[in-house]
DNA sequence: ATTATTGTATCAATGGAATAGTACAAAGAA
DNA sequence: TTCTTTGTACTATTCCATTGATACAATAAT
């Protein structure tokens, strides 16, 4: 899976939102260690550091926890982890929802043009 | 209305989206002048170099152009607003789509959240 | 004619993000 | 034991966004 970094927001908050997506869609799975800090960060293509920066705020979520010398962990909360989904997906669309109403765009309107648009129809 | 700026996106970009708002709301009416660089920057609470920057960028779309002494006006290309308007909302849904996707949600549930989601149903 | 306002240009200073390089302590593997 | 890998810490440097301050030319207002 590519990292798909851009240069206009933080590298380490791109980071942290793509890191959060794999916990979330099980690429990285409960109780699993995840790659260490050099191996992510040489396949990111970023500083060391900068992964780093990513992962401590990670852990502050509690979604990794860091074993001093045996690598990270992905939570065995699973329903952290569900929660953490869920809060993403309603701040998205509320702000989705907040743009589009503000560029004059109704409910019923947006509904119809996402129905229009490709993919996700199962 | 307020300008409402976050630090996690460079001010200058915001601003530009701010600005754009407006015209597509009809907020700066079309042909109409907008507010000068120190006014507008002194509004937004910014550096004047910072709003000028903001505008120059404004002007490469066309959207507002510059006469050198007596200030700066909305183009009156309605149909390039519209397309602007278009444009934006289109992105907007293409990356709310495709984000929402990720997380693993599905069309028809992306749309009955929206569904339960406050506001716009006028 | 004088003054104020406009957009524009330029320079220096500051702060945060990112890179680069290095080092250390703890644990597992050899 | 020795070596390697782990997370972590630290310092220096570079780059960009932002601020601050100032200046200039063209025009509208007086």
């Amino acid at each position: 899976m590519a990292w798909n970094l851009d240069s206009d927001r933080p590298i380490y908050t791109q980071i942290l939102e793509e890191i959060q997506l794999r916990v979330i869609t099980g690429q990285y799975k409960p109780g699993t260690k995840i790659p260490s800090v050099r191996e992510l960060a040489a396949e990111a293509g970023v500083n060391p550091n900068t992964m780093q920066k990513a992962l401590v705020e990670l852990e502050r979520d509690g979604l990794v926890m860091a074993q001093r010398t045996s690598g990270r962990v992905v939570t065995e909360d699973m329903k952290m982890i569900e929660e953490t989904r869920n809060k993403i997906a309603r701040d998205q669309i509320n702000d989705f929802i907040d743009k589009m109403l503000k560029l004059g765009f109704q409910k019923e309107e947006i509904i119809t043009l996402i129905r229009r648009t490709k993919g996700g129809e199962a």
